[in-house]
RNA sequence: GGCCCCAUCGUCUAGAGGUUCAGGACACCACCCUCUCAAGGUGGAGACACGGGUUCGAUUCCCGUUGGGGCUACCA
């Protein structure tokens, strides 16, 4: 198996896709999964595009046995590093007359496209004396594949069953450019048979280039592997293909958007496929296990994120509350309210914290903004709105965080179980309802109506902080 | 335009001629739990694109229509 990307941009979410599904086969047949760069069309080269795919393929856990950085025995993996390899190719096939040299202008080939019809063989019967003449006078040429004239093609793909093309309506594409690069079509059969792929699981993009390929295994007397090709991912609304204009595509979005790299890949293996029984949280180990390309759907699939945002939640609580509190640490560092880098004591108090929020975070960014109030030493004061709830009053919302105030000062173990004790007692003696006392109170230490428990949230803030906030609170209704 | 692919709830999907008043998940709604918000639990609403065949019987097979998508480069 393989995965060939093409560094032209970042990881794009439907390659990383792609990726995971060829990781995942490889690990279910036990066989390797290799890493090549498909990097022929100088005009596109994006150079931070390499570490990009390279680092977030990592960051996915798609490690690969072949490739960049990984070596192996087939490289090298960069296509830019095999045009030996791709010329000598191109040339066996026009020695045996199965390709030829094509000097047509680009002028030429402008019309040509124009008039709706692919390349119309014009240099397909030159003489090798005039390939002679041409090249002596300094052109520039292609090689072209010697299409068949007639007769049909028949392209098995693993999902689809036969696909039947009409030879007529494919044209002489170019094998080699006259920047003596490859392109994709002679590249990608030439490395497939030398690096001994036998599953090429793609984008379904590719289906109509495949007939090519075939015909080019063909004329290098090669097998042909087994083609899968996946179905294409289309706009959260169904329509259109999946592009920047419908939110983030590249997967370092969704990293820096704190979604969690097990979410990412449950998510993706979902797109197109589904496990045997009913489960939806699969992980990356029950995938290897019981990953069958059968079980891939042909209908294309719309990208739509609620899933995901579920499934993160999901990965989310699964986590311990240290490996929790060490993927929130940068987004916290970024939001300034820890430092970088952060004390020991400090990373313990955030471990204590995570409990506390864990199953209400759905993505890691979301830290910052839930969590504030815990590491700041003062809140700004919440408005009199805020902490006067609806049902209540001003003097009566004063009345109960005085009372509040006045028991809590006296309360020496400040334990989540005591507090809880210590205000019911206080709700029941005022014959108030405990929320009439809780919410205010919850305002006044949180400056927010939506939070974790009141009492961890206390213990978690610790005596000192919580009277003075609801001092402040206080004050601010006076 | 030509060639090709695809078509079950809003979304991801199960279903491989009868045992399906079409099952699950996300999202949505209601209720329960409850100090708020979550999480969790229970319940609800929600789909076989359309038209022809084939068949005793079609969501399942065939054809067409419609719709969506891809390819049609010296890009991948």
């Amino acid at each position: 198996m393989r995965f060939a990307p093409s560094p032209t941009g970042y990881l794009h979410i439907g390659s990383a896709r792609t990726a995971l599904y060829n990781w995942l086969m490889a690990k279910k047949e036990k066989g390797l999964f290799l890493l090549r760069i498909e990097d022929t069309d100088r005009s596109r080269y994006v150079p931070e595009a390499m570490t990009d795919i390279m680092e977030n393929l990592r960051w996915l856990g798609l490690d690969w046995d072949e490739g960049p950085e990984a070596g192996g025995p087939a490289g090298p993996y960069y296509q830019s590093e095999r045009v030996e390899i791709y010329r000598r190719h191109a040339e066996d096939l026009v020695v045996q007359g199965k390709a030829y040299y094509c000097f047509c202008s680009p002028e030429r080939l402008e019309e040509l496209r124009r008039s709706g019809y692919g390349y119309d063989g014009h240099c397909r019967e030159l003489s090798a004396e005039r390939c002679r003449e041409y090249f002596e006078e300094g052109k520039e040429a292609v090689i072209r594949f010697k299409m068949p004239r007639e007769g049909k093609i028949t392209v098995r793909d693993y999902l689809r069953g036969e696909i039947l093309f009409d030879l007529q309506t494919l044209d002489d594409f170019v094998l080699l450019k006259s920047d003596g690069f490859p392109t994709y079509h002679l590249a990608v059969v030439v490395d497939d048979h030398l690096m001994a792929i036998t599953h090429v699981l793609r984008g379904d993009e590719w289906i109509a280039s495949t007939p090519r390929h075939i015909l080019l295994y063909k004329a290098f007397g090669w097998e042909p592997p087994v083609f899968i090709h996946l179905p294409v991912l289309l706009a959260p609304d169904g329509k259109g293909k999946l592009s920047k204009r419908h939110g983030s595509t590249s997967l370092r979005e969704y990293r820096e958007q704190g979604y969690l790299p097990e979410a990412v890949n449950n998510f993706l293996l979902l797109l197109g496929w589904h496990p045997p029984d009913d489960r939806e949280v699969v992980t990356m180990e029950e995938a290897a296990a019981v990953f069958s390309p059968e079980r891939i759907n042909t209908a294309p699939v719309a990208f739509s994120l609620e899933k995901l945002n579920w499934l993160n939640g999901v990965y989310i609580r699964r986590l311990a509350p240290e490996d929790l509190a060490a993927r929130v640490l940068p987004f916290l560092q970024k939001d300034g309210l820890l430092p970088d880098p952060c004390p020991p004591e400090r990373f313990a108090y955030l471990v204590r914290i995570i409990p506390l929020v864990q199953e209400r975070l759905r993505l890691l960014s979301e830290i910052g903004e839930q969590t504030a109030y815990f590491f700041q030493e003062e809140i700004p004061a919440p408005s009199p709105e805020l902490l006067v709830g609806k049902k209540s009053s001003a003097s009566e919302t004063r009345d109960l965080l005085a009372a509040a105030l006045k028991v809590l000062e006296g309360v020496a173990d400040f334990s989540a179980a005591n507090v809880e004790e210590t205000l019911r007692g206080l709700a029941a003696e005022l014959g108030k309802k405990p929320g009439l006392l809780f919410m205010p109170l919850r305002v006044a230490i949180t400056g927010r109506t939506a939070t974790p428990g009141l009492f961890e949230t206390m213990e978690a803030i610790g005596k000192p902080r919580v009277l003075r906030r609801i001092r402040a609170a206080l004050s601010g209704l006076a």
